[in-house]
DNA sequence: CGCTGGGTTGAAAGCGCATTCATCGTACGC
DNA sequence: GCGTACGATGAATGCGCTTTCAACCCAGCG
């Protein structure tokens, strides 16, 4: 009653286990004639190659793995919520998901995905890393020091941080061009609507990618001869509901308040337009928003979202190149790819609204093109 | 240079590799002292134990499995399309996907994902079966011959499709109310906008989810004292693509023409609105669109789309708790669950247009509550 | 007609871990 | 103070498959 095993299988052909596993294996070293009489008994008996004892004995698993924070706002997952559809909306993992399942099969590989919660990581990587060949990670997902550990006996590609931790230098990364592309869209905000009086909304100080798009925000504050500030206005969580803390905080504050608020994301900054329009405050005539990752909320929302859009899905997809090319060379040289990003103007920071309804083309005016502007790291 | 075994770790810990397991497997039946050497020499080590060598030993591998056809519009994949950024609305799976997941690591099991194209998917579901303690797939993403042999080895739970297939009946199934939720659709067309000459944009006829809400379509026809249709009016693929077909042809067909289209699912439904766009047939007051799934882009586009949302996460929970439920008890009898979808009134059936910009409450008007109906399979 | 070599197949040795079963102490009971 | 039972640990076996290595078969060649 147990399931069938090689031996099985090779009882009922009347052949070897070893021509078994080569019916699988090598289908050509096996003669055609064998190789049916092995394929039909197999069908006969219900076979099914065990994953596991393959693994063991050939000393892989075809898999790649890929671990992620479970980012879902917590007010999301409340059905009563006025967020409730939000979720519906693809969030930043699920992108990563997407792109890393298809370059994965692409190279024969599958995918194992595990979202960590705050509580035990630490079983869940071990365990992830424990059944993959190779896996990606998501900043900050999984403490240093074990990372530290098992990247030492599989390649480990961190996704969305830079390299910043020594200790984990030698591990391949993939990001996105933070800093250049909060420099182009606080550039935008400076020299295309003359805004001299800006805030930057960040988040918490461990926060590589915030940290970087917050250096892209001083970088264009110098370039433009205008004092640069030394750290964000104000720092929260990432959430809708952070964001309309903070932009609370900075609103509540005295001395003069900003004209232009740049969010470390998009969640915060469309939290943020919740409360402005609580307190009357027009957006982005009395003061601009800008986000960064490019979420689709960001286009339903009123006003629409200034924002930095990430090629998420090339994220994923770049990953699993970094561990298929490592598991094909152990000894290569780190590697360290940057993704280009792109600022999408809409409305919130002042730009002309554009029309998102159907027209002769397509079904949304929002094209990918017009309003775009590529930036690459430098 | 090899990974670390058991065997080193026993070994630098000096003791027996049985304890080594014992301080993983369970902690406690090794004294504090022993257990603490033994962990302390992994991780000098840097020892992660093996998956498949645990697998293999224990005749279970906590990773359950999930298979669905790569679902992705071929031009939302082109980057210079007009579609492109509907890649990176959620689609159907995405959905499915986060909801196993979630239910899946709440009962201490991974997630393998794999999609399938149209080719090999022969070795793809082998490959994955034997990797899992169990799978989902979604309906018609594997051969029926396939799915029996392997269901019966391992538990298998079929999502999205009715129980048709007599060789699949042993296997737990997860579907929707498509009845119930057409029915409730077009009866909201008939009765509540007072449409009597309505099509049906069917897919294939091996699609069960479609014959099921054409089913629907017919049932609010013989409850309102209609002529029942035969069959759909026009069949096609499920794409936007082909929805613009779908529609042309409908509208270029002799004959009366209809003055309500319900489309087998949401992406041929927007296909339709830029087909219609096109010709300058006005929607809703020439002609009333309605689509069925829930999809975000169907919010988007102009007129908004009237459609039946399906709890697409909730589908990939629920099939979780089969497996795990089946995984305990092998012997219980086939479940088939179906799960309670809604109506959502939005514009393109005639409906009140709806604001669906940022107020009070929240950045989205277009809250989870009003303009829908709650229907349960009957 | 014996030999050689390529093509097939089989035997056997692990792969790394879980799991009896046996062993060894040792705290306890009488 | 001795037997007993229980807790902790070790030895050994096997999970199902891949992978040498060797054996074997037969065609072709000298």
């Amino acid at each position: 009653m147990n399931a069938p095993t090689v031996y099985d299988v090779a009882g009922q052909a009347g052949v070897s286990i070893a021509t078994v596993s080569r019916v699988y294996r090598a289908p050509d070293s096996v003669r055609a004639g064998t190789r049916e009489k092995v394929l039909e008994a197999a069908r006969e008996l219900g076979y099914v190659p065990s994953g596991n004892a393959r693994g063991l004995a050939s000393r892989n698993t075809r898999v790649l793995g890929l671990c992620f924070p479970d980012y879902a706002d917590p007010d999301a997952e409340d059905p009563d919520s006025d967020y409730g559809d939000d979720a519906e909306l693809m969030l930043y993992s699920d992108e990563i998901i997407r792109g890393m399942e298809r370059a994965a099969r692409r190279h024969g590989y599958a995918l194992l995905i595990a979202a960590s919660l705050a509580e035990g990581p630490r079983n869940l990587v071990a365990d992830v890393a424990g059944r993959v060949d190779g896996f990606a990670v998501l900043a900050r997902t999984v403490p240093t020091e074990e990372l530290e550990v098992i990247s030492r006996r599989l390649p480990v590609v961190m996704l969305a941080g830079p390299r910043e931790d020594a200790a984990l230098d030698h591990l391949d990364h993939v990001e996105v061009a933070n800093f250049d592309g909060e420099l182009a869209l606080t550039r935008h905000l400076i020299a295309d609507h003359g805004h001299t009086r800006l805030a930057f909304a960040g988040s918490a100080e461990d926060s590589p990618d915030g940290e970087a798009r917050f250096r892209g925000f001083q970088a264009a504050h110098l370039e433009a001869g205008l004092p640069v500030p030394e750290r964000p206005d104000v720092r929260t969580g990432l959430t809708q509901a952070e964001g309309e803390r903070a932009v609370a905080e900075l609103l509540d504050r005295e001395g003069e308040t900003p004209h232009a608020v740049a969010f470390a994301n998009d969640q915060m900054a469309v939290g943020a337009l919740s409360e402005l329009r609580r307190r009357g405050v027009r957006v982005p005539e009395d003061l601009a928003v800008v986000g960064f990752d490019g979420i689709p909320l960001g286009r339903l929302v009123t006003p629409a979202l200034t924002t930095v859009r990430q090629p998420m899905r090339r994220l994923g997809e770049e990953a699993v190149e970094l561990l298929v090319a490592r598991l094909g060379d152990r000894g290569r040289e780190p590697a360290s790819k940057v993704l280009p990003v792109s600022v999408v103007r809409r409305s919130s920071c002042g730009c002309p609204a554009r029309d998102d309804s159907v027209d002769g083309s397509g079904p949304l005016g929002d094209g990918p093109v017009d309003g775009e502007a590529s930036v690459t790291q430098s």
